[in-house]
DNA sequence: ATGGCTGGCGACGCCAGA
C-alpha cells in the first residue's frame, strides 16, 4: 500500500470555462495531484459539470454552477467535501455563484470568486464593495473557530502594488482601489495569512495574465488568486507557489492554479487517520 | 489614451471578464 505523502496540497483555480478548459484541468490534476482543489468561473448550468470525467480522475466533488458566468466547485481527492455553506450569507436576493464552503480532509475551505467590479466607480463596484463586507461578516465567525480554515479563490484584488507588472496601466481598475485594497487589508487583520506573499515575502509572484500583448509569456500579470490560512492553519503552512506551465499552453484560461501545501502532522489528527 | 483577446450565448454581434 502506497505510503500517505506528509504535505496536503490545496489550490485554487479559476477556469474560466469548465466546458472548454476541462482537458487542461484533468491534465493539471494527474500533473500535480492536489488533495483539494477550489475551481472558480465554471460558467456553466449544474447539469453541464463534468462530474464523471472528474470523478474518474479520482476526486469527489460539490459544484454551485450558474448560467453564462460565475460558478464554483470543490474537488477532493478520494472523498466527498461535505458542504457547509452555498451562498455568502447577509444578502438573501444574490442569486450570484460566487461562494462554496465544505469540509475536505479535517479542514473548512472556502472557495470563492470575488465580483471583479468594473467598471468603477458604478453599480458593479457597489456590488464588489458589498460583497467584500459581506465576506468580510462571515470571516470573523470562522477565523477563530479552533479548527483549520482556508479562504481561498478568484478575489479579484491586486493588494499591494508589487503585485502588478504596471500599477499605472491598472490605475482605473476597481481590483487596484484603495476601496477594494482596504477592504482585503481588513479581512487579513481578522488574523488571516496571505500563503503565497508569507513563503515569498519579496518576490514577485503572479497569477493572473491577460490575453492581450502576450503578457503570459512576458510574465506581466497579476496576483489576484489567494489562500488565506487562519491560525491552526497557518501553523501546518509548509510551501506556496503557482503551476504557470498551465498558464503557458495553448487555449489557457488567463488564471493559473495556485496552491499550499500544508504539514499533515500539523493538522488535527482527523486528517490523518481513516 | 486606447485597444488589444477570450468564453458563452445563440446565430453574428454583444456582454463580461480583469
Amino acid at each position: 500500500m502506497a505510503r500517505r505523502a506528509a504535505t496536503l496540497k490545496l489550490a485554487t483555480f479559476n477556469v474560466n470555462g469548465i466546458g472548454t478548459r476541462l482537458p487542461h484541468l484533468l491534465g493539471w490534476l494527474e500533473k500535480e495531484q492536489p488533495d483539494i482543489v477550489a475551481l472558480q468561473e465554471l460558467k456553466a448550468m449544474d447539469q453541464a459539470f463534468p462530474f464523471a470525467e472528474i470523478e474518474a480522475a479520482g476526486y469527489g466533488a460539490i459544484w454551485h454552477g450558474q448560467r453564462s458566468w460565475n460558478g464554483v466547485a470543490l474537488l477532493a481527492r478520494d472523498v466527498e467535501p461535505v458542504e457547509s455553506r452555498r451562498g455568502l450569507p447577509g444578502d438573501p436576493k444574490d442569486e450570484q455563484s460566487r461562494y462554496l464552503e465544505a469540509a475536505v480532509h479535517g479542514i473548512v475551505v472556502g472557495c470563492l470568486y470575488l465580483p471583479n467590479g468594473n467598471p468603477q466607480p458604478g453599480p458593479k463596484f457597489d456590488y464588489k464593495l458589498k460583497w467584500m463586507a459581506r465576506l468580510r461578516r462571515h470571516a470573523k465567525t470562522l477565523v477563530d473557530i479552533g479548527h483549520p480554515v482556508a479562504l481561498v479563490g478568484d478575489f479579484n484584488v491586486i493588494p499591494t502594488d508589487e503585485d502588478v507588472y504596471d500599477p499605472k496601466s491598472w490605475r482605473k481598475d476597481a481590483l487596484i482601489q484603495p476601496e477594494s485594497r482596504e477592504a482585503f487589508e481588513a479581512l487579513l487583520e481578522q488574523g488571516w495569512t496571505d500563503a503565497l506573499r508569507h513563503v515569498h515575502p519579496d518576490e514577485r509572484i503572479y497569477t493572473f495574465w491577460d490575453y492581450f500583448r502576450r503578457h503570459a509569456e512576458r510574465d506581466r500579470g497579476l496576483r489576484i488568486d489567494h489562500l488565506l490560512l487562519n491560525p491552526p492553519l497557518a501553523r501546518a503552512l509548509k510551501n506556496a507557489g503557482v503551476d504557470r506551465w498551465v498558464r503557458l499552453q495553448p487555449k489557457a484560461s488567463d488564471h493559473a492554479p495556485t496552491w499550499v501545501t500544508l504539514s499533515r502532522r500539523a493538522l488535527p489528527s482527523a486528517t490523518r487517520t481513516r
